[in-house]
DNA sequence: CGAGAAAGCAAGTACCCGCTTGCTTTCCGC
DNA sequence: GCGGAAAGCAAGCGGGTACTTGCTTTCTCG
């Protein structure tokens, strides 16, 4: 692997577990494998390492897509619920000190928020679609229930290890429970399981 | 001001500004009014001073208390969710820190998280009262809902200020909003405001 | 094979951090 | 007014941190 990229995974595995300040060039070069000179012959200093990563942390978050067209609105909440809840989970440590930084370092909070800021307003665009196709209720207080759902998300996985039991168990269910939740909230009548021919009246 | 509290104070300051590594006992001292060496001579050493500052926060959480019969359900829950959302936003960044510090400071970490722990443990024993007085449907998740509800406050005060938009506006209206949305998920109908004599069919 | 680039290595600089020491000042009750 | 406790002050110690320098080793490519 690239020796730049290197040095990048160990800064951030290393920032996730000791923050900015204990993430110390040493240790990162250590981390890497690499010689502590020549990480800075690399970025030229700690700053501006910690600044490529935070970049390329906030491109390469994954905000995965909702349907234009909704099908089965629990089934694809869920899924996408599923897949924002794990991004979130596996770089928990990371998003936990880039947010706890957010004095210190305002520019690296703001590079972690922008993924969860994505999907906030992808899920708005899917609940604006879910409306248009009479699927939810247009009355209800639709922006309080996104940002309900979104904290749910970032709850649950900035919470959870140090909170075992104030969270949906097990925590595989918990993607299916909040989806549901929120759909309620918004007005989608949930359907039965599985496509049955006939609805049942 | 006793001299312990007044170095107890700034160390919370300091720390909720600059983290652990970053709150440096000349720091503290300074931010007290107060030499160096004093803080030493009171204290024992840094690791204990932020020992006695944890149990410290940890024992001074206030849980506001909700009623055990609930009479009005939306008017007490926003009041309750205001004072939590009030004390969270107000300890943002303390809290930030101590739960970022969870791989290197557990201990701080569990003292932050006492608080909500407890107000989760009310807001449960208050939904299972609701249900035992005909007020909310005993068949909902309302487990889920509870984590959910709790997230929105953690949310809303960790994030606002580096998210604005993705949260209710204005702010002031949040708790009303956040309580509304969740005793709808539970089941609770919605009152005519202000306690009309007779009760519409 | 040989030149140049890239990485390693050892050592050093200037500063900061937690903590200590030795001494002086201030203050309060008898 | 005086003795003792509490606080201040100046200095320093050992170790860590970001970063630099000067030199050697290793690898690559023509």
């Amino acid at each position: 692997m690239e020796i730049r990229e290197r040095i990048l995974e160990a800064a951030a595995r290393v920032y996730a577990v000791h923050g900015y300040r204990g993430a110390t060039t040493r240790l990162i070069a250590n981390e890497a494998g690499v010689n502590e000179v020549t990480l800075f012959r690399t970025f030229g200093s700690k700053d501006s390492l910690f600044e490529e990563l935070a970049r390329g942390h906030a491109d390469a978050a994954v905000v995965p897509d909702l349907p234009a067209v909704p099908v089965d609105p629990e089934r694809e909440l869920t899924r996408w619920c599923r897949t924002v809840l794990a991004y979130l989970t596996q770089h928990r440590s990371f998003l936990r000190k880039s947010m706890s930084e957010m004095e210190e370092r305002p520019l690296a909070a703001e590079a972690a928020c922008r993924g969860p800021h994505c999907a906030g307003d992808a899920l708005a665009r899917y609940v604006e679609a879910l409306k248009a196709h009479g699927l939810a209720k247009p009355e209800g207080e639709t922006d309080t229930a996104i940002s309900m759902f979104m904290s749910s998300l970032f709850g649950d996985a900035m919470c959870r290890e140090m909170m075992p039991g104030a969270f949906p168990e097990p925590a595989h269910d918990a993607p299916a429970r909040y989806a549901s939740c929120f759909l309620r909230a918004v007005g989608v009548r949930r359907r039965a399981s599985r496509k049955p021919r006939t609805s049942a009246a």
